[in-house]
RNA sequence: CGGGCCGUAGCGCAGCUUGGUUAGCGCGCUUGACUGGGGGUCAAGAGGUCCCGGGUUCAAAUCCCGGCGGCCCGACCA
């Protein structure tokens, strides 16, 4: 490939909406551009980048038995019906009509598909296991599109999803898909974690894990032992707290207090000269038929998907004001003494408290000397707390961090999420129908690529490993002898015959300055020079990108294939 | 959906406060010359619905109203 014919052009200075390295060198080294909030078209080298991504994803399905497919983009409505995302997924689902008024949607993931499918291709449990995958565009009406292509509206992700014959099937399925997991990220360049993580819209009844790459532009934050390998993600983590809330003897009774206009945990706090620890907030929620009310520590968060668990899966609301004033309570100023025909959740930290302050349920006024299980009867006793780093491992002594990552791929055990509604089932080996017991496997490809550039750059732009570059060589020439531009037709020719991309940057007219820059800023692993040492002396330079390295080799193509060698 | 900021040439920006020649600058692009190992120099050019609509005014990029689009933080989310 000639610099030249790319069809791009490479950018000195990065457009403002940039903020994140990725986003910014990716259009800069005209390996994207942003068609529309979360819209990305894929010039060349970007498009090799993903090519070559999806390529190791596929390698590495393949490897693991899975088998390639390709699902439709466009989907009718009636497919999600049948599982009640058509309504569930909200907004976010992309809906189209066609001319005659059908109602159609672009797919934001294949599972409705994959399970309908599933009856007809694999009707008998000699089918079983089966893993289909595929390579597929995603649409995603987000809320808020971020990052370049750490967040687009528009992705491309493999997703595989598995079907067994039962639960041990599907754990064999699962780890399978993991440990594949596991080497297409290392083969990619990556570092990642694997956390327990929440399933969201997923949904699901097993396992699920995230794979994380950590970086600063991350998304998603997590919580990592210092000492085991326990992580998850922060809204999964399960955290043991050190500090204790029993502020020894109060009075033998709770005592009113006048706490005018102190609503938040602050203010009261301030106006009765105690530590935030010694408040406990209570928050009210409403769920379908009742009002639940939940406890935590003045100086802890609640963790909603912990509160939500807890009532079964149901997606708690809290109360806003018309229902406070309806309900008759004073909004600010709640508290678990004498909250009547309410469920009562408290967070399992709170149950040694004693002495402890609370909302009176009235108007400014706070409850002091509280304690739990004196005072009070929860309902029930449960973990409700968001993880902090500093809060004790839930499987040993050691401490929890926190740290920021992206997530570049989501595995879960669904069981019979989706097989069960859509009633997708196979025969067994008595005759007896039985639904697939599921799971779904998401690889962000097109995020991955980002990931790689997070993750692999310095201040004069990427840095690619090998194995994804969109070229492996880049042969500058400097000068236009004819003997230079020989031995650039010859390393080309040479090196693709092995498989391995090269550019030859013999841009007339070009300074030298612009072409080094290019090459450093677009992030071939290997520069090979020919200029005029090389008219002199016979020799070639050769520039490792991620070391800086240089070194005078033979002018041949197998000192190059050994310098390339010598490149991550 | 809440808070903040921003829309002027392909990209980065100035001009707007205080309305008034032909709307400017850098990069990039075109042509020519020089140069030729880290974004080089000189000269000449091309390129604009000043986001859109309405209003005020003799006169609007500039003031007012409404809309659309974008970015960041939060909420939410693979």
């Amino acid at each position: 490939m000639r610099a030249g014919n790319l069809f791009g052009q490479t950018l000195r200075e990065a457009p403002t909406d940039a903020e994140i390295p990725s986003h910014k060198l990716l259009v800069r080294g005209a390996f994207i551009r942003r068609v529309t909030a979360g819209i990305y078209a894929w010039l060349q080298p970007g498009y090799r980048v993903l090519r070559n991504v999806s390529q190791i994803v596929r390698e590495e399905m393949d490897a693991a038995g899975a088998v390639e497919v390709l699902l439709p983009l466009l989907q009718p409505a009636e497919l999600w019906q049948r599982t009640g995302r058509w309504e569930g997924y909200g907004p976010v689902l992309y809906r189209i009509k066609d001319r005659s008024d059908r109602d159609f949607c672009l797919a934001p993931t294949h599972e409705e598909m994959i399970t309908w499918l599933a009856s007809t291709e694999l009707p008998s449990y000699k089918d079983l296991p089966s893993i289909p995958y595929q390579i597929q565009w995603k649409f995603r009406d987000e809320p808020r599109a971020r990052g370049g292509l750490l967040r687009g509206r528009e992705f491309l992700m493999k997703d595989a999803y598995s079907f067994d014959v039962d639960e041990e099937g599907l754990a064999r399925s699962y780890e399978t898909m993991r440990d594949a997991y596991k080497r297409i990220y290392e083969r990619c360049g990556l570092d990642t974690r694997m956390i327990e993580a929440e399933a969201g819209m997923i949904g699901g009844e097993g396992r699920n894990h995230e794979f994380i790459q950590p970086a600063p532009s991350g998304e998603d934050t997590f919580v990592a032992c210092d000492s085991c390998d326990y992580a998850a993600n922060t809204e999964a983590a399960v955290s043991r707290v050190e500090s204790s809330y029993d502020f020894g003897d109060g009075p033998s009774e709770p005592q009113r207090v006048h706490t005018p206009g102190a609503v938040t945990v602050q203010q009261v706090s301030e106006v009765l000269g105690v530590e935030p620890r010694q408040l406990a907030k209570t928050l009210l929620f409403k769920i379908p038929g009742r009002i639940v009310a939940a406890m935590v520590p003045g100086d802890r968060e609640l963790n909603e998907y912990k509160l939500a668990h807890a009532l079964g899966d149901l997606e708690p609301g809290l109360l806003n004001d018309d229902d406070f004033k309806r309900l008759g309570i004073a909004k600010g100023f709640t508290g678990p003494v004498g909250l009547e025909g309410v469920h009562m959740l408290v967070d399992h930290t709170l149950k040694d408290a004693r002495n402890i302050v609370t909302g009176a349920n009235e108007s400014d006024f706070h409850l002091t000397g509280v304690v739990p299980g004196r005072d009070i009867e929860p309902d029930e006793w449960v973990d409700l707390l968001v993880a902090q780093p500093g809060d004790l491992c839930p499987r040993c002594d050691g401490r929890l961090e926190m740290a920021r990552g992206i997530e570049v791929g989501h595995i879960f055990e669904l069981g019979t999420k989706y097989t069960k509604p859509m009633e997708a089932s196979f025969t067994d080996a008595s005759g007896q129908r039985q639904p697939y017991i599921m799971g779904c496997y998401g690889f962000g490809v097109s995020r991955v690529v980002a990931s790689i550039v997070e993750v692999n750059h310095d201040e004069r732009g990427i840095i690619w490993p090998r194995s994804v570059a969109p070229y492996q060589v880049c042969v500058v020439v400097l000068s236009d002898d004819d003997k230079a531009v020989s031995i650039a037709d010859d390393l080309e020719r040479g090196l693709e015959v092995d498989g391995i991309g090269c550019v030859v940057d013999d841009r007339a007219g070009v300074s030298a300055g612009v072409k080094f820059g290019d090459a450093d800023l677009i992030g071939y692993p290997l520069q090979v020079v020919v200029g005029k040492s090389f008219v002199a002396s016979g020799k070639l330079e050769v520039k490792v990108r991620a070391s800086g390295e240089r070194s005078e080799v033979e002018a041949t193509l197998d000192a190059v294939r050994t310098a390339l060698g010598g490149c991550p």
